[in-house]
Formats: C-alpha cells, sequence, structure tokens
DNA sequence: TACAATTAATTTGTACGCAAACTAAAAGAG
DNA sequence: CTCTTTTAGTTTGCGTACAAATTAATTGTA
C-alpha cells in the first residue's frame, strides 16, 4: 500500500544513489590523483588538453559543462603547476588561449594507471558497465534539453 | 585498434558522465527547492528528517555519507530557517540531538511536487529507472568496500 | 562613424565537501 | 582515582560549483 510520502523518501530517489556514486567515486580518485598532483576537476581538465592541444575557456567548459567562473581560477592553478599555458588571442583580445605544455603531456603518461584501478573498483561486469554508461548519457542528454527549454 | 592513451579519452571514462549527471541534476533541482527556501543538500538532509524524527551528526553522516565538518555549518542553516533544533544531548554532552521542528515537517507537504518533477524530467522508464537504481547501489557497495580495504 | 548590443572571461558571494587540526566529554586502563 | 585513549562535534584551509555583477573587446546598427 503506497503512502503519500513515499515518493520523497530517501530510498526511493534516483538522484540520490547518483549522487552519491558521484562523490565516493571521486573520493577514491582523490589519492591517486594526488600522486600526480591533481584533483579531480583538475584532472577531467587535462584529459581534455590530452585529446586536445588547444582550446579556450569557452569550448572547454562547453564539453566538461562547467561555468567559466569555476574554470578561470582552476585553470590558473593548473597553469602555475606548469601544465597548461593562458594567453589572450591577439586575433580576438577577448578569447584566452589555452594549451598544454610538454610537462602536461608527460603528465599523461604517469596517469595511464589510473582507469584501470578505477574500473576494477567499480566492479562492474562488461554489459553492466555498457549499461551503465548508456543510461548515464541518456539522463544527461534528458536533464540537459529540459534545462535549455526552461530557458526559453 | 586501440590506442595506448585511448583509456584516458573521457568518452571512454564511465565515471565522467556519473559526475555530469550529478550535477545536472542538483542544477535542476535548484530553482524548484529555491522555492521551499532549501539548497539540494538541505533537501536531502529534510528528507533524512521527514523519515526519522531525530538524530545526531554522526547518525545523519553515516546515512548521507557526509562528513561532519560539512554537516555543522548545514545544520546550522537549516536551524536558522527554523526547519530543525539542535542541542546536546544532557546524557552525552558530546552528542548533539537533532530533531525536526514543526515547521520543518509543513515543508514536506511543499516539497511532495519535487520527486514528481524530477521523474518526468529524467524521462527513464520503469525498467530503465530500476536497472539504473540497481546499477548505483552496486557502483556504491562497491566503492565504499573498496574504500574500508584501502584504510585497513 | 558613434553607440548599443553581444560576447568572453573575471570577480564576488554563497554553499558545499573533505582533510587535518582542535576541543570537550566520556570511557578505559593501570 | 588519575592518566591515556577514544569519541562527537567544530573549526580551518583548500578546492570546487554556480548565480549575478563586472570588465573589456568585438560586432551590429542607425
Amino acid at each position: 500500500m503506497e503512502k503519500k510520502y513515499d515518493c520523497l523518501k530517501l530510498e526511493n530517489q534516483l538522484c540520490f544513489p547518483i549522487y552519491l556514486c558521484s562523490k565516493e567515486i571521486i573520493n577514491h580518485y582523490t589519492p591517486m590523483l594526488k600522486e600526480i598532483n591533481l584533483t579531480y576537476t583538475q584532472y577531467i581538465v587535462m584529459m581534455y588538453f590530452w585529446e586536445n592541444e588547444e582550446s579556450n575557456v569557452k569550448e572547454l567548459g562547453k564539453t566538461l559543462l562547467l561555468d567559466s567562473s569555476t574554470l578561470t581560477p582552476l585553470l590558473k592553478k593548473l597553469e602555475s603547476k606548469g601544465f597548461i599555458k593562458r594567453e589572450r588571442s591577439s586575433v580576438d583580445e577577448r578569447n584566452l588561449m589555452l594549451s598544454i605544455t610538454d610537462e602536461g603531456k608527460k603528465l599523461q603518461e604517469k596517469a595511464l594507471e589510473i582507469p584501470k584501478k578505477m574500473g576494477k573498483c567499480l566492479n562492474l561486469s562488461n554489459s553492466e558497465a555498457a549499461e551503465l554508461y548508456k543510461l548515464m548519457y541518456k539522463v544527461l542528454i534528458n536533464v540537459i534539453k529540459e534545462e535549455k527549454n526552461e530557458n526559453n
């Protein structure tokens, strides 16, 4: 027999375990990433630059779904660590050109073990991982679509 | 043909979409929750109190997987909003007894629409939602188990 | 060509989230 | 009974994360 407030129970939420997973996975990454002098957010930014040698704040934010006000201090930090370079575009001074340094590229080698360790810790079968991957992107696309609808 | 650094591509990460989903879902909650004067984290704390009239910081933190240093200021905020009460136990002065106020209970009525709106926005079939739920808790249990192993 | 509108990034303010250090109270050991 | 250890919660410091306001450069328009 379903009760009125059942929909507000923590155990009936889908978002709560997603929130917990995200948090706990990041906690699990933290010590491994510390060994290569990165935080989790800095790590995904570096992943971006391992695939794209250069970019700008807007492009990066669009891919990682991060606001420029989050990225500005983070990119300064990565610059101070010597992993990326920041310089204004001479063509359009509003643009901040971001590029990976040799030091940043070297980091990729050191990071190679990290995805393996993470995969092992999640402990899913290949088909479960594939299913989860599919569902996460489906939810993501729906939520983002909804966001856009509301802003129009 | 698999390349050496493929495992470090963003598109091959499972954690990245989980991180994005969590973030974007919370962003989507934010405006609805603002209407009832809560943030997302405050909302899950209130959910806890709608099921458990009283508790303490340790118990609450164990359920929500939140550190006491995160909860302390958050609980003070909820107290200042009049939704919960905080007082030291007279039996054991180390314990901070937390309890929901009448005002806090009234909030549940106003929150009733929120899970429905969220469900609609995620836009998953019943079986997909069930599958996702199962997988999230499986990952969660594995990650937490791993954490514990490492601390021993 | 002036001036308004748009755009890219930064700054400011608020709220987590966690590690590490700290405080105070209670429990345990000699 | 005193001294050590443990426990519960708080404080501090750092790093996100985002909304709103701001700055500076470029583009669109009369």
